[in-house]
DNA sequence: GCCTAATCAGGTGTAAACAA
DNA sequence: TTGTTTACACCTGATTAGGC
């Protein structure tokens, strides 16, 4: 059989944590609780995204509303989406604009620049910076 | 076909030890039960599973939840299973890729060589390996 | 005994929360 | 808003144990 995937948003659901209920906005069910929902995109949303994003990584009001309308996630997970992937995006840039600046200059160093190359690494968050 | 949400929180629930347990020193809990369920896997359902796998090997929560449906599998075990077969593969790619190293090198000594692949795939952490 | 589903231990990426 | 931290979904690789 021709496995064929139908983009249906309300159909996830995981073991505990609330999905994106498509049309129930949120759900506070336990108030006491602090367990934090945690959203999983998939890749049909997060595609969707991304291409927003290449055009335009700061958009408006209206944009966000088509993206909702799009990827059936509330416009929260929307906001937050595009604030962490700015801030993401920063940090890449800013991390790799430091490592083309210490690879070229001095080579002949280059235990020491491994070194300094390391502790960057280690400060900055370089698993984040690494993940697309 | 036809798209049935089941809404039983039973298929979606995780057993008993639900997610990591985050501490895992005491097992105070359950000190009764020891015995393992184990799911059997019928032909159909491991049709399915393959075929999905051939296609996308890393399903993202949506394809998983498709997959539930199609198979009745809980997500617990369709994520269990694609685990497993993740890493089979890639173990088993990893010494097809050995075995095809060795062998033109000297073919005299064919029967050593299996057996010392055979002797690394046990030994060896896979971390090294892969390395490599 | 072999195959492999289930579990364990540890790690990674990132959505959400929080601070500034 | 940006920058940082936290919590959690989900991963890998190793191991354990159930069905044939």
């Amino acid at each position: 059989m021709g496995i064929l995937f139908l983009p249906s948003p309300s159909l996830t659901a995981e073991p505990i944590s609330a999905r994106q209920p498509a049309l129930r906005p949120h759900v506070h069910k336990q108030p006491e609780k602090t367990t934090r929902v945690r959203t999983v995109l998939n890749e049909k949303q997060l595609h969707t995204l991304r291409t927003c994003y290449a055009a335009n990584p700061r958009p408006d009001a209206l944009m966000k509303e088509q993206l909702v309308e799009m990827t059936g996630l509330s416009p929260r997970v929307i906001r937050v989406w595009f604030q962490n992937k700015r801030c993401k995006d920063k940090k890449r840039s800013i991390m790799m604009k430091q490592l083309q600046q210490q690879q070229p200059n001095d080579k002949t160093v280059s235990g020491f620049n491994f070194l300094s190359v390391g502790i960057c690494m280690c400060t900055a968050n370089w698993k984040e910076l690494n993940s697309a």
